[in-house]
DNA sequence: GATTAGCACTCGTTGATTGAGAGTGCTAAC
DNA sequence: GTTAGCACTCTCAATCAACGAGTGCTAATC
């Protein structure tokens, strides 16, 4: 069967009015509110033919329509024309990005509440990923006699901090050629390329206690390997609320718990290498509990370093319009500050 | 009216099985199962007078009875008996404190974690507070030739790191020397009694540029002064949704975005000074969404000073007795731990 | 041949009614 | 002072009918 232009017209009205309304659309609302010179009954039998096409799902016979996330896919890949963002939003985020915050989790933690705050939906936004990170400067700071702070800074903020022990006898100013030495071999690498064998080469260079050449050497390790520091801001969990699909506890509990998985989420968001806005769609997710939920990304970036990546969640009935307007927007908004404020 | 030996037995009896069900107790169910040789009539007399004395509340005519804001009050006050942790209990928290963690917030969220795994209501833990924690060490660390990270070590780990930009021409050592500087002046002092005007008077000293001097005051004060660092970690928010009385998706809302609110978390949980475990129950509370809340708080300390509290919160109907217990032991672990770690 | 009016049919929603069950308070007997 | 007995109250769950929204089909119309 063909998708003509008339169908088309129909698919349309009925995924706007269901986007606002959360009810099923039937034919009379369609003809009436979305008046295209054609009575119901014909709007009827063009929407069996969508239901045929699998554009449309009918909950039950004496229902309206849904549609499908087939529909909905084609409404964001050729229907949906992006809004731009109202000028007092822009002028919102404007004015957020020019006050300096030189912490990078605040200014993340900042993106996700500015995303969930425009929105109504929940929004995720991933650190910088580590192994994408530029190492500028390791320092080991003397704290007290017995111990000394391990601080990695990089291209996008300090990274790692950790305390190590010392042991006695070993001055600043030791700390310090170790530090500047650690520096020239690893400054420019990402935490993927450091190779930890190259460290234990300088053993016999100028390392001189085994204790603490081991804490050292465990210090670092941990930071490289470490995956705690996948951190995960959220904006608005709670606007799932807003919903009427998730005014069921069950469901709103089981998205909440899922918001709190942030390895899972890490890994689900930070996939979409590609540059640009992406949308997953409804059972597109791989995760059970998403099924009904679609994923608007965008990702920002240091000059051009992909970085990390921000995300909005809501019900697959989501204003994808909207949203891909004010996400494309923060995205290049983020990437701009970032790449003024770190990139040389 | 006397509040007579049965009188206790029976009022006891009643928010024991409360607790368990959530659903009012009636004179025949204190009868049957914590008989004590007295007919239900008598019960019936007895629970009138307790109403009366306001220790019981009747949600309607035909049901049993829900104990009272001020019966929990008597009840954590003189009739509950504080369990002990459980074996497994025990040796679960026992564990977790084996393996070394050095950073702080790692631990604190961990702790969040275990209080809510351990006692299934929500917990919420504050980091240490800033006010509290004596500084170790200031020191500007060079990243480039343009900026430097400001590190300010205490006695309970890295609280603040900035990134402030330096004027061309100050080498790494002028840096080292002006952290030196800092240290000698403010070591040992906590953050509220830095004068930020001791460093307004070493300008003539051994500061050179102007705008260099200006972004170091500026990073300085605003790492006295912020706020951010109050930061505050939950431990599983959903499991409000465990109690039938949170079933309500509207009041189970109003207290999951609560608990967004951190400087109002910070303020409230802040406030009990005082050593030990205190329990601040439904009424009590100030604020109004928690008016059917109880909330349960102890403090963890480094040494003798106490850095910060940790508290579940949870229904009115709560199990007290072993949520003292828990969160008893875990603030004396999480103070051991962090007095072995930082004292000296 | 496409469109439309008309109509019977389906199915979920709403509101009223009803009976069962739990629990109370009171009275009178023990 | 305690208890058995009983009428009374109130909630909860089930049942049922009326309603309305929406459909699909048929036959008439453009």
């Amino acid at each position: 069967m063909e998708l003509g232009e008339r169908k088309l017209l129909i698919l349309q009205a009925i995924i706007n009015d269901y986007i606002i309304s959360a009810e099923p659309v039937g034919s009379r609302t369609v003809a009436k509110k979305y008046g295209m010179g054609i009575s119901s009954a014909t709007i009827r039998n063009e929407m069996a033919d969508l239901e045929d096409m699998g554009y449309l799902e009918q909950p039950h016979t004496s229902a309206g329509r849904i549609p499908s996330n087939k529909a909905y896919r084609l409404y964001v890949d050729r229907l949906m024309k992006v809004k731009s963002l109202s000028v007092s939003e822009a002028k919102y985020i404007k004015e957020f990005y020019k006050k300096k915050t030189r912490q990078i989790e605040q200014l993340i933690f900042q993106t996700a509440k500015i995303l969930s705050d425009i929105t109504n939906y929940t929004s995720v936004v991933l650190t910088p990923q580590l192994n994408k990170v530029l190492i500028r400067r390791i320092q080991l700071v003397p704290l007290e006699p017995e111990y000394a702070l391990l601080v990695i800074a990089t291209n996008s903020g300090v990274l790692k901090d950790s305390i190590i022990p010392i042991p006695e006898g070993i001055s600043p100013d030791y700390l310090n050629r170790i530090s500047n030495m650690l520096t020239s071999v690893y400054k420019g690498k990402t935490f993927d390329e450091i190779d930890i064998n190259t460290v234990l080469e300088m053993q016999n260079d100028i390392i001189k206690g085994r204790a603490f050449f081991n804490s050292l050497v465990d210090a670092l390790t941990e930071s490289i390997t470490a995956n705690e520091d996948k951190e995960v801001y959220l904006g608005g969990p709670t606007n799932i609320f807003n919903f009427p699909e998730y005014h069921d506890v069950l469901k709103a509990k089981a998205f909440l718990d899922l918001l709190e998985e942030k390895e899972l989420l890490y890994k689900m968001l930070s996939k979409p290498e590609k540059n640009g806005v992406s949308i997953v769609i409804g059972e597109e997710n791989e995760h059970e509990d998403l099924k009904e939920c679609s994923i608007v990304t965008a990702t920002y970036k240091i000059g051009d370093k992909v970085l990390g990546t921000m995300g909005i969640i809501g019900p697959t009935r989501m204003e994808y319009s909207r949203v891909v307007a004010v996400i494309d927007h923060m995205g290049k908004s983020l990437s701009n500050y970032l790449t003024r404020l770190f990139n040389k």
